[in-house]
DNA sequence: CAGTGATCATTT
DNA sequence: AAATGATCACTG
């Protein structure tokens, strides 16, 4: 049985962070609010990005709204997921904000979506709604790696995605598009916009977009893991 | 407004 | 019941 105190500083190593990480499996989001001494909400109507940023703080990583990863120097970009009962995701996985102009010539390895998914450490928690979120259990976090087909997924529906972004079809995309990898309004509320090309080339305003992972794609994922998890818990 | 962290809630 | 489209809080 580990015992989780909390970080004083970003871990330097791949091992500092995973040991920290590890500690905090089997823990419930009440105990872990109780130590870093904060109140957990009663539901997430208001908060629902609170799970996230606990782990955050838990592990480290420094605070700020960065476009690189939460553990920069050491290439890692922290996930907490949902899950059921079962060990699936409750929820799609939000990834990054989609360019929406000035994308010519930009490319799958250099994209952000590509950067962001590299190397991620997934924190996987209870997120059933029928159980109180103070209740809510940490499973056991790990570390995970896109290999080539994965990555081939991913690429073929970014390029479907940004091929007609690129030629003024914003509009007419929605979240159906893409089997692993799809794009949906990511703003404060639907009164936000931003620009984008229109059908004719024109700029247009538009609601922001981000790419999103598929409940399809991070149960793969999770389950790939789950069936080799010799950790017992 | 753009970006971080995501879940909510209406529609299908 | 599941998925899409909408939304919440907070920081530069």
């Amino acid at each position: 049985m580990k015992i989780f105190k909390m970080p004083k500083a970003e871990p330097k190593t791949i091992q500092e962070l995973m040991q920290r990480a590890a500690a905090l499996a089997g823990l419930t989001l009440g105990e872990v609010a109780e130590l870093a001494h904060v109140k957990v909400p009663k539901n997430f109507k208001r908060e629902k990005g609170w799970t996230g940023q606990l782990i955050e703080f838990c592990l480290g990583a420094s605070a700020g709204s960065k476009t690189q990863q939460d553990f920069a120097k050491l290439g890692i970009e922290l996930k907490t997921i949902p899950i059921d009962e079962q060990g699936k995701p409750l929820e799609t996985t939000y990834v990054c904000f989609a360019p929406l102009t000035n994308i010519a010539g930009i490319e799958w390895q250099t994209s952000s979506v590509k950067n962001k998914i590299q190397q991620v450490l997934w924190v996987p928690i209870d997120g059933r709604r029928e159980v109180a979120p103070q209740d809510r259990c940490i499973a056991t976090p790990f570390l995970w790696s896109p290999d080539i087909e994965q990555d081939n997924q991913l690429r073929s529906d970014w390029e479907e995605l940004m091929e007609m972004i690129a030629l003024g079809q914003i509009e007419n995309i929605t979240a159906r598009h893409g089997q692993y990898l799809q794009l949906r309004p990511k703003a404060a509320n639907g009164n936000a916009l931003t620009e984008a090309v229109g059908k004719n080339g024109q700029v247009i305003n538009t609601r922001p977009r981000g790419f999103y992972l598929r409940k399809e794609f991070t149960g793969e994922i999770l389950q790939a893991f789950f069936n080799s998890d010799k950790s017992g818990y």
